[in-house]
This record gives C-alpha cells, sequence and structure tokens, in this order.
DNA sequence: ACGCTACGAGTTGTTCAACGATCTGGCAAC
DNA sequence: GTTGCCAGATCGTTGAACAACTCGTAGCGT
C-alpha cells in the first residue's frame, strides 16, 4: 500500500500526499486526521466549508467509516464541527470563543510561570524561540506563528502537568482557526519573537515577576489585536 | 420520565434498560457511551478490564463499527484507554493521575471563586447541596458523589467559560474512576456536604476570601484521603 | 532442562456495499 | 406569500469480509 492508490480530480489530494507522510505507528484515521488538520490550518478549508463524507472519503482513498473516525478526532480537537444527520464543517470561531480561549490561556501560562523549573526545562522554550528566529528570517510566517505556538506550549509543559498540556494544546489548534482570518499575519506574528526570548530570559533568571509580567501584556496585546481582525473579517458569517 | 419508550427485541438491554434513557436526538454511540459510562462510574466495570469489541457489540446489539465511536468517545473522556492493535480496557488513574486531576482541579476552582457572579447564578450550587442532602438522608452515598460533583462543577461555571467548564468535566469524569476503588464511601463523602454548604454561603455573602480557604482546605483533604486509599487498594495492579 | 522459532487461534484495523432515517430544496396548492 | 408535500442527497448504522497484529504454545535445536 503506497500512500494514496487512487487520486481522481477533486484538487485536493496532491496536497494531501504531502500531508499524509508516513506516521508510523498511527492508525488510518490519525493520518486523515493529520491531513485534514493541515489543510484546515493552511487555510486550504476555511471556516464554514461543510466537508461531505462520500467526497472526501472518496478524494483522500480511505473509506467512510475511517474518515467518520478522523472527522470524530477533529470535532474532539475542535477544529470541526458535527451536527447530527447534516454532517461536519469547519469550524467558525466566534469573537467570544477566542475571549474565552485567551482567559484559559492565562490560567495555564501563568500556572506555568509560577511553577518549579530547572534549567534544563527550559530547553524547549529555547528551541523554540530559535525555531521562530529561522523561519523569520526566511519569511516564512506560518512557521513563526508554529513556533510561537511551540514557546507557549513548551511555556505550559513546564507544570509537568500532562492534563494542563492536553488542554494548552486544544487551545492553540482552537486558535489556528482564528489566525487563518489573518490577512497580513507578518505584524501580528513577528513582534512576538521578542516577546518570546525576553520571558525566556526572565525565567532563566529566575525572575517570574517580570516574565509573568512580559507574558500579561503579550496576551493582552494578541487577544486584542486577533479580536479586531477577526472582527473586520468575521463578521457577515454568523454561526 | 418513567418508562423507556423503545422496547425493541434485541436482546441487549437487560443491563442498558436501566442505564440506556432513550436520550433523543442523540446517535447510538452516544447511547451506548452513556451506557459504558454509566456501568464504569457504577463500578460494574473495573479499571484494568478489558473490553472485547465483538463481545461487547453483541451484548449491547449494536455493530462493531457503531461500537467502536463509542469507545473514542469514552476514550477522549479519559475513561477508557486504547492500545492500537489491543482493544481498550477501563483506564486505572495512577496516583500521579490522582494528583495532576486535583492540581488542575486548584487551578479552575479558584479561578471560579475570583470570578464575577451575581446572586441567581448561585442556585445551581445550592440546588447541588440540597441534592446532597437529600441523599445523605437516603443513604445513597452514590448520590452524595454525584451532587458533590454536581457543586463542584456548579461552582467552575461560575467562570461562565465553557472551556474551563467542559475541562472539570473531563476531570471529575475521570474521578469517578479513582471513587470506585473507594471501599468505603460513606466517611469520604458525607462530610464535604457541610463543606459544600458553608463555600456556597460565604460565595453568597461576597466573601471571596473565606470561600477560597474552604475550598483549599476541602481540596487538600479530599486529595490527600483519595491519595491514601488508592495507594492501598491500587498498588498491586501497575499500569 | 532451557531458550528460540514458528505456528495458529483470537482480536483488532479497515474496507465495502447496502438500507433506513433525516435533511434540503423545489414544486404545487391554497 | 405561505404552507404542505415530494424527491434527491446525505448521514447513521449495519453486517460481512479480509488484512494486520498480538499472544500463547508446541516444536525444535542445543
Amino acid at each position: 500500500m503506497g500512500a494514496v492508490p487512487r487520486e481522481q480530480g477533486g484538487g485536493l489530494p496532491e496536497r494531501l500526499s504531502s500531508a499524509g507522510r508516513a506516521l508510523a505507528g498511527a492508525s488510518s484515521a490519525e493520518r486523515v486526521a493529520d491531513a485534514l488538520r493541515e489543510l484546515v490550518v493552511d487555510g486550504a478549508l476555511t471556516p464554514g466549508t461543510r466537508l461531505r463524507e462520500g467526497a472526501v472519503s472518496a478524494s483522500l482513498g480511505v473509506s467512510r467509516n475511517t474518515l467518520r473516525e478522523a472527522f470524530r478526532l477533529l470535532t474532539h480537537e475542535g477544529l470541526l464541527r458535527h451536527e447530527l444527520h447534516r454532517g461536519v464543517l469547519v469550524r467558525t470561531l466566534t469573537a467570544a470563543d477566542v475571549a474565552d480561549v485567551y482567559r484559559f490561556r492565562r490560567l495555564l501560562e501563568f500556572a506555568a510561570v509560577d511553577a518549579e523549573h530547572d534549567r534544563v526545562a527550559l530547553q524547549p522554550l529555547r528551541s523554540a524561540v530559535e525555531g521562530g528566529w529561522a523561519a523569520a528570517r526566511d519569511e516564512d510566517w506560518a512557521g513563526v506563528a508554529t513556533a510561537n505556538m511551540r514557546f507557549h506550549r513548551s511555556l505550559v509543559a513546564l507544570t509537568r502537568s500532562p492534563r494542563m498540556d492536553e488542554s494548552m494544546r486544544h487551545l492553540l489548534a482552537e486558535l489556528r482557526l482564528a489566525f487563518v482570518v489573518m490577512t497580513d499575519p507578518r505584524p501580528f506574528h513577528e513582534p512576538y519573537l521578542q516577546d518570546n526570548e525576553r520571558i525566556a530570559d526572565h525565567l532563566e533568571a529566575g525572575d517570574r515577576g517580570k516574565a509573568g509580567r512580559l507574558l500579561a501584556e503579550y496576551l493582552e496585546r494578541a487577544e486584542r489585536q486577533l479580536l479586531t481582525a477577526h472582527r473586520t473579517a468575521g463578521e457577515p458569517g454568523r454561526r
């Protein structure tokens, strides 16, 4: 079984083959979920798009049952929305959703700043910052966004709480839905490179107060920016 | 809701008929998940029990595919554990899991105490307290436990954050797995009736400090009690 | 007696085709 | 213009089938 046996004209399959890299040890449903997730966060599937089981399963070369498991995966992740007897569609975040996500983020990230951590635990933060600068050098703003998320997820990982980590993962996945409406990602993501680096500096120096204050500023600014961008772009379509 | 309107001869419903209330508007998979969840939290399926698809789907009268969707539902809820090519089994919590759950609970419940709330928002708390007393009068300790959970979930609902509420729901579902190892539920659940009522009192009086302090004491005590009970009962079987 | 290999039974992973249930959109009647 | 109804499209669920995998065990060599 190679990658995709069939590829009929749907327009999407080419991008899927690249997305569906061989995740060994993962089930088919998980691979399909990975592929769909990529399409969503890349903006190929915009919020509100309806995904018909027949068409998608055919174009991805998997059975409807497997596709349904992938749908359920992504629904629980918050990327898709499932309506009984009506199918699944790409979720669209409301302003209230964005605000709620940031509220939850504050809770988790402040807890992380307050958590005990040794020097080596900060390594992933540094790595994320590095990745961010590298992506910025290449003008790869999607990459900058990814690195930024990795930074904040690594931050929450300092709590060493699997459940908080998992929640953060969900929140960031949802946020990607909000990012796709950003028409100009550069001014949104670029300034945070500097912020992240300084937060990491303060943490390394053991100055939780300063780190927390910077983090608060960052969250405040990012939320406001996202909300205004969202309001201008997302108002016409409700739901 | 007295009788159940459904009564098709499928051979399943003996044990389920009580559990499988006809949730109109729910899919079969969701109903099956409800039934299984009930079996788990009632202790009929103890942690570590392996659930073979063939046997369970036959005894519940649904197809394997539908059962698998139910399994996935409960796996994401944390009640079941899925191992590739080995099937699902009832999850068993480790001491670390219990500690993690309580850590997360602290975060959420303290945030709830600090949240703005009006008088009417406290109504569900009062109702949960009432339900707890009523169940205690009937010596229904499982009912007391349920009321206690409803109290704390209602507490988190004060945040009016759908995501925090959802997280709390997950945490409490997992905690039920820890409860099933409690051999003597009465001394564990009964004292908290008083605590909950006093927390509600303080909240109503607007004294968040006192409410928070009581809550902290409660969480501390409950966690310690659960951990010791868990250690004595759950050590032999690891994983 | 011991350890390794290979085999086979049992279980899970995935696909397929089919049918009933439900939703959607358009047409006709009022 | 509203209402009721019908037909097509889509989802929900089933049952069977086969491939892939796990695990216990019998057989083999040393």
